[in-house]
DNA sequence: TTATATTGAATGAATATTCAATAAATATTT
DNA sequence: AAATATTTATTGAATATTCATTCAATATAA
């Protein structure tokens, strides 16, 4: 059972690291902080995570690993209805509850380090691809979607998600935020309830 | 003539900082850091930056700035044409001379800083709707364009614009990176050759 | 002569990391 | 099962380095 204490240590230090960079920004998140806030010390944290290196790739993994949890409830609903409802899923992709399960700035932060670190430029590609990937075999699932390139559909959608929760985030104002983030909805949908046209077919 | 020495020291120690920062990212360009790369004292750099929180307020000032370049060719053909050449716009939207004017890195990481940071929130809020109403001009300037909602328009183009930039960032492969981005431009310009309908009417 | 520019040395606080010592858990031998 | 040996977990103190910032002194320009 030794191997139980190591996990459980890890993953407390990673989520502990997480907690503190969503308060007080990833740079400034130190080690020494980090062991203030699990009152835990550095050294301890230095005994599982041998450099702070290893520390961010870990946080990396953690974040992109909560930020697949955005399907779970449009797969479910499919599972039982047999049909996708495409207002249902339009609203998952732009739920506030996606911000919730990660943090935006601790999230773009890392984003930063895809430009000089190649790992993390992997694990980022590898998360989208995955989010793309499953979006298109949800559309695959529904009868009228799946008549449609939906890999191509699934991408056109995903660079609108993308595009909109960055300028989102922007936006202080509750009424103006939820004006565009409508505005996004709608460019989405159009998308997803568009005729099968000439380069929309498989 | 005192104005000028300060000037054209401060902008030597923003761009330096720039520099450094696009080379060792924003987060270990550190003061003293910057002071050797431009042979310069770090009490220098102090004396026209009383802190570092100024300096970096200057840096994003600086490459905001930068970022406005993008448009110069575009209005400069549609004063010299008088309509606007939709694929000329499409492809300097998504040119990279673009990241030429500034980095992605650099760009990202004081974009990571809008969560913690109303100020910094705030100037990029500015910056991109500076953006979008540029190119709603550009468009207005436009006979086919002018009969559509080009404010409505032109956020579109930009959601892709920066959904797909966002997504590019991640590709290493040189043919994957072409593939992509001729899709993404794709999707730009058949906005832009969208029929008036209903909900695209001013 | 007065204001600004520039220098180099010094500040204390914070940084990641190391180390030796102790405590606790697990494995091995009686 | 008890006793011993051996890994692992945990602690606190210490390391050298880097950090932003300050200061007094000097040089240069207005």
């Amino acid at each position: 059972m030794k191997r139980k204490i190591r996990q459980e240590r890890e993953s407390e230090i990673i989520e502990g690291f997480y907690q503190l960079a969503k308060e007080v920004g990833l740079e400034n998140a130190s080690i020494a902080k980090i062991g203030k806030h699990l009152d835990m010390p550095p050294s301890l944290i230095m005994h599982y995570f041998p450099s702070k290196d290893l520390l961010i790739q870990d946080l990396i993994r953690y974040i992109l690993e909560n930020y697949q949890l955005i399907y779970e409830p449009i797969i479910e609903h499919i599972n039982v209805a047999g049909v996708l409802d495409v207002h249902a899923l339009v609203e998952r992709l732009f739920s506030r509850e996606w911000n919730l399960l990660f943090d935006d700035g601790v999230f773009y932060s890392c984003y930063a380090m895809i430009f000089r670190d190649s790992s993390v430029r992997g694990a980022y590609k590898e998360l989208h691809l995955a989010l793309r990937k499953t979006l298109e075999d949800i559309l695959n699932q529904d009868v009228d979607q799946a008549q449609k390139n939906t890999r191509q559909l699934a991408e056109q959608i995903f660079v609108v998600v993308e595009g909109a929760y960055y300028y989102l985030a922007m936006i202080d104002d509750e009424r103006e935020y939820q004006e565009k983030l409508n505005f996004f909805k709608k460019q989405v949908l159009d998308l997803l309830e568009s005729e099968v046209d000439a380069d929309m077919r498989k």
